[in-house]
DNA sequence: AATACATAGTTGCTAATACAACTATTGCTA
DNA sequence: TAGCAATAGTTGTATTAGCAACTATGTATT
């Protein structure tokens, strides 16, 4: 039983592509002088869409780390892109979102973003999309989120 | 012509793909005692596959940045994993080489790797492992290595 | 030989990541 | 109501990432 999918990293492969995507991103929002980094659009994007969420919920929407997104958030509220805004009914909880400036840095960096995505999927259809989606779904959650001792591997 | 791809963030679920997948090796290695990280990993399976060669070299076989593999040799060598030796013929050079004790734990650790890999492609079959490969390989070569302004995007 | 250029690698800086430990607040329960 | 667990978020530390600037060495040109 030779699975290829064992003995070759396809990990590795994800990882190849996930650099040279973030960096062609990088690099055309650096060209068109847009002043943020490729996880500072994610969380922008996701706070454009859903206007005012916490440090919580918007590392659950990105799948980062809370303390991730506590960061990111720091330099994007330094940038006036974003505020914070504590709520009065629970007064651990922050509120963020765009400020106008940060909902003008949506619309200007959109179009380039819609355009990069293009350009990814050049030569490719509409199916492959959705393979890659349904393997990618399949693949995560294979993964368990924890880790334990009960299952062993043979220490050959 | 709505492109599924255009408005859907493909580069979003490779990200949170990918970080669940190293989240679970991380926490494979540390349960077992490892003392490596991922990333030490790649550089340890490279070296072990290609006996002796630079940082050049190694940084292109793992797509990584040579600052970086720079850096992480600088563990690997604190660890003893690895020895650098410098080249007589070119004394710019730096040849790397995995120690007796950094062999050992490449043995140690791929058994641990072979069984992720099959966690991983649970549910699978050989024919997903080639669509993801073709496609991953597609976006790969699509995505521009340099980004230059000729090519501008309309600003709607 | 002197100059310029290219290559190999390191160091400084900033950002993203993840875990652990911490503070502050809220909710639950005896 | 006092005590305790759960939740929201921040801070400390280590690792990976990438760019710019730097040193050292090798190569090509004149």
């Amino acid at each position: 039983m030779p699975n290829t999918f064992v003995t070759n990293p396809s990990f590795f492969k994800l990882d190849a592509t996930l650099k040279r995507i973030r960096n062609y991103w990088q690099k055309t929002f650096d060209l068109h002088k847009m002043d943020i980094t490729v996880d500072q659009w994610l969380l922008i994007e996701n706070l454009y869409k859903h206007k005012k969420i916490t440090h919580n919920e918007l590392a659950r929407l990105t799948s980062k780390d809370i303390t991730t997104v506590s960061r990111i958030i720091e330099l994007l509220v330094k940038k006036e892109l974003v505020l914070r805004e504590g709520s009065p009914q629970d007064r651990r909880k922050v509120f963020l979102q765009l400020t106008a400036k940060g909902a003008e840095k949506y619309k200007e960096a959109r179009p380039l973003v819609l355009e990069m995505r293009k350009t990814g999927w050049n030569n490719l259809s509409e199916e492959d999309f959705q393979e890659l989606t349904r393997i990618l779904d399949v693949i995560y959650n294979n993964v368990p989120d924890e880790v334990t001792l009960t299952k062993q591997v043979s220490e050959d």
